[in-house]
DNA sequence: GTCAATCATCTTGTATACAAAAACTCTCCC
DNA sequence: GGGAGAGTTTTTGTATACAAGATGATTGAC
């Protein structure tokens, strides 16, 4: 329990900030982070250094670490990035899964459908993860497939926006059954296509929905 | 001059291993950085985190930080990657790209032959850096933009090595001709297959070299 | 001579100490 | 009352100290 405290607290610390529990700009208290975590400022300050390094707080020197929330706009980039790189894992997979990820694939499809059907949105979620790792993986470049789960887990609480859409869910669905059957047909253009519209249309929900808000 | 002596000291690290200072495996000393850099452990330690998290060292707890030099499965899925990355890059260049930028690419393009004339290999590949970066600019997407800079600089040594290969450096200018022909012409589609395939190849070369030097 | 166990040494991980810069406060002046 | 400035308090950045695990060496048993 005393091995790399560092690194659990780098880890728990990256969790809240993707689960949003800063705002952006949020000052991280070296102090307060040691008491809250029963550790001295050295663990906290490694810690503080991974958030920065990757991406999710800025470093100003002689002033402190401070939380980086993506505004609006890098969200948008965010949610283009991500769609762009889930239509080449897709086009990859298209030629290199095996049945067996094909088979996969469709039972995760499968289990996202009956958790839509149990009314149960945390399981929808956790399995539509699981349906577009799986796709990741299907691409058969472990490199690319590590960059698009890293990117996926730093939109999560995003892209959990789209729930409050009326009929988003079941048309999610409809279009993941699109890859589905266009990945078992070969047919990579197509599988591409769709779940590059699948996953930009987050981004463009979460747009609307901002802009509602704002006026 | 010593403010945050920890970055400056992670920068540094970071060239030295992309540069390829460091062989894969190799154990990262703390005590001897720290005398080699004039400081003690303590900025050290916040600098290899930051290897660490970006990707270049591994840590294994109670046992250091180890350099993690991609090999060549490794090295073509980033190659492969960052042929897709730069793909998309172009393809959203394409229709956001202005006049100006394509101008400001026309002349990137002009220099990297105007090196090749005088052969000028270094200054060739600084030029062909800044080619590719004016695409990735050109995606008018910020976030993607930095990721495609940012897997450009990882592969920077490894992209050296066309070099080896009579004839690439010829036909590397003529891609970037159709590349910017295409862009010109509007045609995304194109743009994106010749870009593709032209970093493609680097990969492709980089595998050859490799397999040519185990027999 | 080989292997194992114990002991010494080295290295990491964390805590604490201290210097310097930034932020804050209080006072003084207008 | 408002603002400038000196002094105080915080806070960061680095150095040092110390505890504990990992490594290596020496010794002893077989």
């Amino acid at each position: 329990m005393n091995i790399r405290r560092a690194n659990q607290i780098a880890k728990t610390l990256e969790q809240s900030v993707v689960a949003g529990e800063f705002r952006d700009g949020e000052r991280l208290d070296e102090l307060k982070l040691a008491e809250q975590f029963h550790v001295s400022r050295t663990p906290i300050r490694e810690a503080l250094q991974v958030l920065v390094t990757s991406g999710m707080a800025e470093q100003i020197p002689r002033r402190g670490v401070f939380i980086r929330q993506p505004g609006p706009v890098e969200l948008m980039e965010m949610f283009e990035t991500m769609a762009e790189l889930e239509a080449v894992c897709v086009r990859l997979a298209a030629t290199r899964m095996t049945d067996d990820d094909l088979d996969a694939l469709a039972q995760a499809n499968e289990r996202c459908q009956q958790a839509i059907n149990d009314d149960d949105p945390d399981r929808y979620y956790a399995e539509n993860e699981t349906f577009h790792q799986i796709i990741y993986r299907g691409s058969a470049n472990r490199f690319l497939e590590k960059q698009a789960r890293h990117l996926q887990s730093r939109l999560k609480a995003y892209r959990r926006i789209q729930l409050h859409f009326r009929g988003r869910l079941k048309q999610s669905m409809s279009e993941h059954s699109d890859i589905l059957s266009a990945l078992k047909a070969g047919d990579a253009d197509r599988a591409a296509e769709v779940l590059r519209d699948h996953v930009a249309i987050q981004g463009e929900k979460f747009h609307q929905l901002v802009s509602s808000l704002n006026r």
